[in-house]
DNA sequence: ATCTAAAATTAGCCTTGACTAATTTTAAAT
DNA sequence: ATTTAAAATTAGTCAAGGCTAATTTTAGAT
């Protein structure tokens, strides 16, 4: 078992590290992620360097190595799967979810993380729409179009839409994302305002109530390495 | 929030100072139930002290303060409504409850308690049999006769049978155990063996079968400070 | 090509909670 | 009343993981 900082500072890094294609985080954007200083970071990332979790490149930055990919997708794992369960069977509420989930993350076994799992229904995604990387450290490949992750903006195809009614078929029919086709997410207005994506020659707003209900798929050459999902949750 | 460490010393010093009248728990008795050395308890034991948390008179013992034992029994009720709902609700096994409730029973929520209590339907003894503190700190103040203390042997009424069945209840008239009276536990055979108790001018045995149905209270005049139990779990 | 500000690192300190070794206190046996 | 062994405490060390202050490196502006 590795300790609750040590796993913090690799859920940091593997989340900045994918935020951008380059892969590198920086000391400076780790100690704001995880509210301490850089000096701090700085001699952690040797610590972790020593137990090959990552490798840093002084002044340069640092990168996960598949051991440290491999827990910190394991933390990322048992946070969503947390936030899940004590949201869907403990009734805690959307604000109650982080705190709790942030500090038992670190501190639940094997077995209760396949417990859970398994009590849920081997979900994929959480209560915010976040994937939940597999056992085996693998992302899901869709995800809530209102999750596609816009700085980096990749061509989607719409995957599924869990409401089959003939009212909501029609209506994607009507703006045209449907029958499935490649779209781009251009810009998402925050507090559940409505996404603007690219079908084809055309722009087209979806409101979010829609948008929730349309799952996507990253259009397969833009998958590298599994890293499909940067969202914070 | 108390560290884990804290948690263990107070709760290890309630355990060991109710074991015996005295109220006292050794150096040397907490090190060997840490599995930590005398050097380590003697400083912590200092650090206790400017916290509130024990009363220390060096090279006598210690002693919890009412604040130290508030957080010693609200860890004893977290581990033992763990244990409860890892084993009614997401159904572990016997031997996989102790070591996952000891180390969650340190990072669990007020709510997350709470939560799990409710789901549980407010029980109040865990799947050894033992009582679990209320959140204000109370003892329930019956027990399975098969745990009641055999060290210190004292006088115990039936409170309750929740078995019955009229072969049952015929069974314990039989042998007068019913109606309710008062005896003494006075020796335990390991390995689920039976029991040796002392009824008005006799003794009895009773097999493990029939006293995992049979509940006891202790008799009004042996209560001391609601300190009832002591064994582990 | 140089300068400078931001970023990163190093050096040194602090607390927690372990440890060992040395010392002190207590209590039991003579 | 001494002696002595066990128990307890103190002194000093170590690793994690924070911190501040000082220094070094990098990269962007001139």
């Amino acid at each position: 078992m590795y300790t609750e900082s040590v796993e913090n500072y690799l859920k940091a890094i593997y989340k900045l590290s994918s935020r951008q294609g380059g892969g590198y985080a920086s000391t400076k954007a780790i100690a704001e992620v995880l509210e301490v200083r850089s000096a701090s970071v700085s001699k952690m990332l040797q610590r972790l360097e020593k137990m090959g979790m990552v490798h840093h490149r002084s002044y340069q930055g640092v990168q996960l190595t598949s051991q440290g990919r491999r827990i910190a997708l394991r933390t990322i794992r048992r946070h969503r799967l947390l936030e899940t369960y004590l949201y869907e069977v403990l009734g805690y509420s959307w604000e109650q979810l982080h705190s709790e989930a942030e500090l038992l993350e670190h501190y639940i076994s094997d077995l209760f993380e396949a417990k859970i799992d398994e009590a849920l229904g081997f979900p994929t995604h959480d209560p915010h729409g976040d994937p939940i990387p597999s056992k085996e450290g693998k992302m899901p490949d869709i995800q809530h179009i209102a999750l596609a992750n816009v700085e980096v903006p990749g061509e989607v195809v719409i995957a599924r839409v869990p409401d089959s009614s003939a009212q909501f078929l029609c209506y994607l029919k009507e703006v045209g994302l449907l029958p499935k086709v490649s779209l781009k997410v251009l810009r998402k207005e925050p507090f559940n305002g409505p996404l603007l994506v690219v079908l084809g020659d055309r722009e087209q707003v979806i409101g979010r109530e829609v948008a929730g209900k349309i799952w996507v798929k990253k259009k397969r050459d833009l998958i590298d390495g599994g890293r499909i999902d940067e969202e914070n949750s």
